[in-house]
DNA sequence: CGCATTTGACCTGCGC
DNA sequence: GCGCAGGTCAAATGCG
């Protein structure tokens, strides 16, 4: 198919705030920092020579830089708030700043001087760093809202070809891709008053999420309930605002009775789990982990571990790690909670893929299940996919990657009832910062391709990612040019619901589109 | 001695 | 209200 070949890629934006970057809580404007941030550049660039290796480049953006820190340190909130990162961090001027007339005159002057440089420096490299989390997180998000739209796209058109086949048939497949779906849960379905059609919820609906395929055909329905939905989207919204992200634009929108009920209800937690063949007691994904508990569940021999992340204080992930009762060297990890902390790129990569997954999962579940079933539906298309199977069955929503399935043998997989099974290719997922966008990488990576990106033991997921991240540079080209103009959009008129929380880039809804093709 | 693990007790949510 | 199961806590224990 042309289609297949012609990959459009559409970010989302929401007038700005989502794809702005995060805004440290002590300033309110980033846009010129953030526009100079170059996130594909050499990472083993030590951040000293940041300054000397781009000065040729923004040789001109850099002096401005440097006179309005000159100006901020002389006083000036004005500056410092349209500056709040150094993104260049000027370390050579820890040497040049200190002239001649300082060296001889005043050793304690010149000690002092360099101390307040140091903090600075100090103070630049700390914002630095929440800057990078902050779209870090941002992007993750971003790349969840993309593959939705383009799963809407692709149902879309697939529903537009298969029009007259579904056409009052319940939970039929239009075009073959939604072969995989088996799942139907009645008791989820939100309104179901005619035997022709299923009906959907859509009341939490994003505009943009809901204005381009209102009259796509609904091919199954999900049990993911929308009050399932909403908790696990407002708990990943509140837990982002604890981490410094921004408001959550669901608020802005008027409420129905059904969101002021759901209101009252206690918030549940999205859970990713990863299914692996291991040996191991433990799956690495690069973070240290301490256990805290272990118990018998019901119906499983095996007992189930928890551990909670020890790599900063106060990091609120947890994992549950139990062996399979049918299979016992498959080792289930599910992953609960974001990380409060950097995480080294092993761990980023295992965390970006469970948080793009959490991600996803949220995000096609908040506006309604109609982006649930059409990201189904896509999914279901791809080749080289892993399993992923959504369920709400769970006491949380969860997010199932099976990473222990053969992609030829994939059709054969028994999705459980009460759940919707998908294929996510999350081998492709990419490298610690371009992790989280299986589509791209299960479309443009060849066929050749695919006993890389699936070992049958999953030991080293990065090396997995990586390799898949090697083979497609174009990805990375496309992806950098996504983010240069995400950067680059500039901020909406209600640039306010950023002074709250120290806003870390929020999951926005999406109110617009950028579009790129990488080809 | 400090840290991680173990394990029984306790808490909480849910279904009946 | 009660029982069950999942999840967490914290004292006891083990290990380097």
């Amino acid at each position: 198919m042309e289609n297949r070949h012609h990959r459009e890629l559409t970010f989302l934006s929401s007038g700005g705030d989502f794809l702005n970057p995060p805004l440290d809580h002590t300033t309110h404007n980033t846009d010129s920092t953030i526009k100079e941030m170059d996130f594909f550049s050499s990472p083993s660039s030590p951040p000293t020579n940041k300054n000397n290796s781009t000065n040729h480049i923004n040789h001109d953006h850099q002096k401005h830089v440097r006179n309005q820190d000159r100006t901020h340190r002389q006083g000036s909130p004005t500056h410092v708030s349209h500056h709040p990162v150094n993104t260049g961090l000027n370390l050579t001027c820890v040497s040049a700043g200190v002239t001649k007339e300082e060296n001889g005159e005043n050793p304690e002057a010149e000690m002092s001087s360099l101390e307040s440089q140091l903090r600075r420096l100090q103070e630049d490299n700390r914002k630095l760093r929440t800057v990078l989390d902050q779209i870090t997180r941002s992007y993750t998000q971003l790349q969840a809202q993309l593959f939705i739209t383009l799963q809407k796209q692709k149902l879309h058109q697939n529903s537009t070809e298969a029009n007259g086949i579904v056409s009052g048939k319940k939970n039929v497949d239009p075009a073959g891709a939604c072969s995989k779906l088996e799942v139907v849960n009645d008791a989820s379905v939100c309104d179901e008053k005619t035997d022709g059609e299923v009906s959907v919820c859509r009341s939490n609906n994003v505009e943009v999420m809901s204005k381009t395929h209102d009259e796509a055909p609904q091919l199954i329905k999900l049990n993911l309930g929308k009050q399932a939905c909403r908790d696990a989207a407002e708990d990943v919204l509140d837990r982002s605002s604890s981490q410094s992200w921004g408001s959550n634009k669901l608020e802005e929108q008027p409420k129905t009775a059904e969101q002021v009920a759901a209101d009252q209800i206690p918030l549940r937690k999205a859970r990713v789990s990863v299914r692996a063949r291991s040996e191991a007691p433990l799956i690495s994904d690069g973070c240290q982990w301490r256990k805290y508990g272990q118990k018998m569940a019901k119906g499983n021999p095996c007992p189930r571990a928890y551990y909670r992340c020890t790599m900063a204080v106060g990091c609120p992930v947890r994992k549950q790690v139990q062996r399979c009762v049918e299979d016992k060297t498959v080792l289930t990890t599910t992953y609960e909670g974001n990380h409060n902390h950097p995480l080294p790129p092993a761990a980023t990569a295992m965390a970006s893929t469970t948080s793009a997954a959490a991600a996803m999962l949220l995000s096609g579940s908040t506006p309604s299940k109609e982006a649930l079933t059409n990201s189904a539906g896509y999914y279901s298309s791809l080749p080289y996919a892993s399993m992923a199977t959504l369920s709400a069955s769970a006491p949380f929503p969860t997010i199932t990657l099976d990473l222990t399935q053969n992609p030829n043998a994939m059709h054969l997989h028994r999705v459980p009832p009460h759940a919707t099974t998908f294929p996510l290719p999350l081998h492709a997922s990419g490298g610690p910062h371009l992790l989280g966008h299986p589509l791209f990488f299960s479309q443009k990576l060849p066929p050749a391709a695919s006993p890389l990106l699936h070992p049958r033991q999953p030991s080293s997921m990065v090396e997995t990612v990586s390799a898949a991240i090697a083979s497609d540079p174009n990805f990375t080209a496309a992806l950098a040019a996504a983010i240069s103009s995400i950067i680059g959009v500039p901020r909406g008129s209600d640039g306010g619901n950023n002074g709250t929380s120290g806003a870390i880039g929020s999951p926005q809804l999406p109110q617009s589109c950028t579009t790129f093709s990488t080809n």
